[in-house]
DNA sequence: ATACAGTCTGACACCGGTGTCATAATGTCG
DNA sequence: CGACATTATGACACCGGTGTCAGACTGTAT
């Protein structure tokens, strides 16, 4: 099988390299003969351009770069398939780049991955896509990126994000409907926005009831699965012990009702327990987890589609989205027992 | 900033591009002086040569290519763990790339994923790892690839598994030892080769405590969450129900338990549940599973080391190993009760 | 018929490196 | 000291595409 070039299908059709480059690209300005014709080439002789080549010439890559420091790896793997999916429709193709937020040399590892891998563009998933610093070193550099879930406000850059207050506000809600007043919230990772949004969220649904904020109720977690479990420590061993507890995300959540069940604490009916995200272990554990939906595949997919449409065209407008949360009732929260 | 490239550094360094090209890459036949300064003007500033260009000229992408079908998310998360270490380590990049074993065409999939990414290497994982048509295709087109825990034995290529079979084998002889007699199995996926070795370590573990094997103890999953529970369905219906359960993976293990404190049987007391795989909700949850853990990233880490070893210098003998699975066990396996 | 705009096409340089080969500089040995 | 092997270096083509620009070929208005 010998190499099927440019070059090749030039001289098959019996034009010039540049007029197939032309039909390749879509070009105005070829006849539809010759479009035709070359096109009927590239048939024949199963052409496939070299993906290198071009990114030399152009001085791109076709490859974008997913940055993320997440301790939940359901939600990495939740955003890396809604990227990949934008990406394969695209023909682009996804490079996956693990770093810490909090490392020494942010900036530098960053630097490095542009030099290296010249990408053609960033999401940047949470707690990046809060990071200034990050993002002032992008605008300078002139790297094409996407905010996935970020709460910056002032930036006009491409950004998606759900409202995780609303959805923090409703699930409140639905523990209040359900007769809790006592009801503990676990917080989450201080360096990812979602974090203030849901605390906020649980907050004012509380004033709306008039219910009465009580800091004893709150444990500071990181969205770890660990984390959660200390926060679950201090709060069952709370006097008197709270009727119910929010946690930021499934994971924490998890470790609240593994420490509730090795307690005998009876989940829901002595203690109803509700998590954020719906990740797939809400439903792998019994009682299962009432928790809010987040679209995280969708508000990747989304950023990441905008992103290579932006890449190919940078618009003056760009596009930002809030997408809805959905709160799910599951087996983990019931009304309150009258005892 | 100006762009720095190899024609700048000549110039600035008064030497060829050439000589340039091979202080770059390490190349005999410059003398110490030479290298020096055009070391000292890489320096100076701050040279990055351009992975692409180099791609061209070389016919390289500098990116290895990960394939997966896998119904684990954890899983997939641990490849890609170990996968990335590797590469970041050897300057490589990693492009992740989900696709079907049984989709329709499997070879066209990844014949597009190798004419528009030019991959100079690709990790297969289970089941692809045991795709004899897929291994036969990269063969033919002579790129280089790497198993992980695959059961093929006669392709002389780089392969590095654990040991299923052994792993199967003692937790099987754990539950007997703990008195368990009437111990049913959760098979995985019929296209992976670990299910028929966990399978054939459980067999083994029995034949050699003289219990009889019974067909009517095994049930047929697939390694997700889903086939579990319908396994778990099965079994728990069973008279008599078996004292103990072992599913081969984790996934499975967790959708028993959640099935069996659903219908209220006490986990250890009345029955004993063990998995495979030592996943992270092996931990998440009450109680937590006895498995075994196999040693996913460091297996995957290693097949790209040598992948990487392989594509720089292709050698003669291809590297295989077999790693060792152990045993942890926790609450979900106790001695059998006397009743 | 002439002028002129618009459409189509190809020659050629270029992207930023590497491979090949010729030649210059140096070292070794009889 | 000359013959020859070895080391060091650069000129140049090349990888497979794209950008620029000039020129040929239309069609239309004057």
């Amino acid at each position: 099988m010998k190499k099927v070039t440019i070059n090749s299908v030039a001289e098959y059709a019996g034009v010039s390299k540049k007029t197939v480059s032309r039909v390749l690209n879509n070009e105005p300005n070829v006849s539809p003969a010759t479009r035709e014709k070359v096109l009927k080439v590239f048939e024949e002789l199963n052409y496939k351009p070299n993906p290198i080549a071009r990114g030399l010439a152009q001085n791109r890559s076709f490859i974008i770069g997913c940055l993320y420091d997440n301790p939940s790896k359901s939600y990495i793997t939740r955003v890396q398939s809604g990227a990949l999916e934008a990406c394969q429709k695209h023909s682009y193709n996804l490079l996956i780049h693990p770093c810490e937020l909090r490392g020494q040399d942010l900036i530098d590892n960053v630097e490095q991955l542009l030099t290296t891998s010249r990408l053609d563009g960033i999401v940047l998933t949470p707690p990046f896509s809060d990071s200034n610093e990050l993002i002032a070193f992008l605008k300078q550099r002139n790297i094409p990126y996407a905010r996935v879930a970020s709460a910056i406000e002032g930036d006009d850059s491409i950004s998606i994000r759900s409202n995780d207050e609303q959805g923090a506000f409703e699930l409140t809600e639905h523990l209040i409907n359900l007769g809790h007043t006592e009801i503990a919230f676990i917080k989450g990772h201080p360096d990812h926005s979602a974090t203030e949004n849901r605390f906020s969220g649980y907050q004012k649904a509380l004033a709306k009831h008039g219910i009465e904020y009580r800091e004893r109720l709150v444990a500071e977690g990181n969205f770890s699965y660990h984390s959660g479990a200390d926060s679950a420590k201090a709060i069952l061993d709370l006097e008197p012990r709270p009727t119910a507890v929010f946690a930021s995300n499934d994971y924490m959540a998890a470790a609240v009702l593994k420490l509730a069940t090795q307690r005998e604490i009876k989940v829901p009916e002595q203690l109803s327990i509700a998590g954020f995200d719906n990740a797939p272990i809400a439903r792998h554990i019994w009682p299962g987890l009432t928790t809010i939906a987040q679209p995280v595949e969708e508000m990747t997919r989304i950023a990441v589609e905008e992103l290579i449409k932006h890449i190919a065209q940078p618009q003056e407008a760009p596009f930002q989205q809030v997408l809805e949360a959905k709160l799910i009732t599951r087996e983990s929260t019931k009304a309150r027992s009258n005892s």
